[in-house]
RNA sequence: GGUGAGAUGGAUGAGUGGCUGAAAUCAGUAGUUUGCUAAACUGCCGUACGGGUUAAACUGUACCAAGGGUUCGAAUCCCUUUCUCACCGCCA
């Protein structure tokens, strides 16, 4: 959520970065101000009206405590009419602010001024590709097929136990998702990020602060009974660990990572892009989350993605990194870039990866604040990022790496996997 | 799931209707003093939204788990919800 010291402070600039996002309703920043001037007279209203209550009061008392009865009773009189009137501001006032919170709820995060214009995946900016694309040899395969061949996940049994999407690792493809995920999680944690296993449910809180309630509600799985919902990313429940926090300068910055199973509805996808393991309701994941200070959150970012970037070369994968157009951005972030890497045998790039930074969109939400040495609050500023998606990755190495004899596994692995080749 | 006890500022913890936005202690912080490590003393030390100011100072309101109610006045009384702890039951 922006705040609305933003939008009062510059409108103009405000409406022309959300024109970047490809923002519809402009208007909106007009009438939020004039709602926010509007509460703040109707606060400054209540707020004399309930001292003169107040003031009153404790007059009351004290007359009280002399027996002058009568004067006491003169005075409650005139206290019961204010009181009529502290509750029709008190009334107005809930009012304003419910409409002020749904309109700003609708905002999407500002665009950062390096964000490429533009409404389409396409319209992404490629800022860089590295890597070898593989030549297969004649004959190779698409990793839906590889994985049937060494029997590595079985949709099927998903589809029995679950349902469509519910992918069932077995055997060596188990234990090949385990290595990823315990080497992930090791190259996260030697970066200096300190590992968490955060619950795998949220509650509407916590759903509400990092950005995916009220606009995705769809996307979520949402468990009616106890109203909780399956996360999405590892960034939900790990973000909101500093929920309602005030951080010293000197607990910053914050970095954390996880590895969670995530969980998609993914509503409305079909077709070739679905099929094997490109997209699954249920998937693995590692995410990397920081909460810094504004100034440095940019830094930060880069950081972050020269750290997901050394890992894909770890893995010997071809990538490329992207810098998202204002259209295809999320709603929450203010700079994204994604990571994809090359899925030979398919010919497409795969995501595997989106780093953001959301600045104080997230945070603002939460009330995740620094108060700095001068005792000065500021609202914190919070990124993440996967570190990385595994099925993608699965899909991508057993298609890149594939020979003859087996799937030969890139040297990283090796120890975690126990072994060099999925044959 | 059952029964009981709780929820107060960074922490411990007092407070059962007005003088309590909240004692006290600890932690933190600024300073004074004693020629070190350290100790003693003094001041400051919650958040939000306003007013005010160049900025401060100063000042209004709200907040003692959350929401509602009673009252001229609520941390304190009543109702609902949530959470925590203990014991029992069930269970990985």
């Amino acid at each position: 959520m922006l705040q609305v010291n933003v939008l009062r402070t510059n409108p103009e600039w405000v409406k022309e970065r959300l024109a970047v996002k490809n923002f519809k309703q402009i208007e909106l920043v007009d009438e939020i101000v004039a709602l926010d001037n509007e509460r703040k007279k109707t606060q400054l209203e209540f707020d004399n009206t309930q001292a003169k209550i107040n003031t009153s009061s404790k007059e009351i008392g004290k007359l009280m405590g002399q027996g002058k009865k009568e004067e006491a009773d003169g005075m409650r009189l005139e206290v019961g009419n204010w009181k009529l009137e502290v509750s029709t501001y008190g009334e107005k006032l809930v009012e304003i602010e419910k409409q002020l919170h749904d309109k700003l709820i609708v905002l999407p995060n500002l665009p950062a001024e390096q964000v490429p214009l533009g409404k389409t995946p396409e319209e992404n900016v490629s800022v860089k590709e590295a890597g070898t694309k593989p030549s297969l040899y004649a004959g190779a395969k698409p990793h839906w097929d590889l994985i049937e061949q060494y029997n590595l996940v079985d949709f099927e049994l998903g589809s029995k136990i679950t349902g469509r999407g519910f992918p069932v690792y077995k055997g060596k493809g188990a234990r090949f998702q385990r290595a990823m995920i315990q080497y992930f999680l090791d190259y996260n944690t030697s970066a200096g990020y300190t590992e968490f296993i955060p619950p795998f449910m949220v509650n509407e809180a916590s759903a509400y602060g990092t950005g995916q309630l009220p606009d995705k509600e769809g996307q979520m799985y949402h468990v009616t009974a106890d109203g909780f919902y399956l996360i999405p990313t590892a960034e939900v429940p790990v973000t909101n660990i500093y929920r309602d926090t005030i951080l010293k300068e000197d607990d910053l910055p914050i970095k954390m990572t996880a590895y969670s199973p995530c969980f998609r509805r993914e509503a409305g996808s079909f077709g070739k892009d679905v099929r094997g393991l490109n997209r699954v309701h249920q998937f693995e994941k590692v995410e990397i989350i920081q909460i810094v200070q504004p100034e440095r959150s940019y830094e930060v970012l880069d950081e972050m993605v020269a750290h997901v970037e050394k890992l894909l070369q770890n893995l010997e994968l071809p990538y490329r990194i992207l810098r998202l157009c204002g259209g295809d951005m999320g709603f929450a972030s203010a700079l994204t870039y994604d990571f994809e890497v090359w899925s030979a045998a398919q010919e497409r790039w795969l995501e595997v990866s989106s780093v953001s930074n959301f600045e104080t969109f997230q945070t603002n939400r939460m009330k995740c604040r620094i108060k700095n040495s001068e005792g000065k609050m500021q609202v914190a500023h919070s990124l993440n990022g996967s570190s990385l998606a595994l099925p993608r990755i699965y899909a991508a190495l057993l298609e890149n790496n594939q020979t003859a004899e087996g799937i030969q596994l890139p040297k990283v692995l090796h120890s975690y996997f126990g072994g060099e080749m999925i044959n």
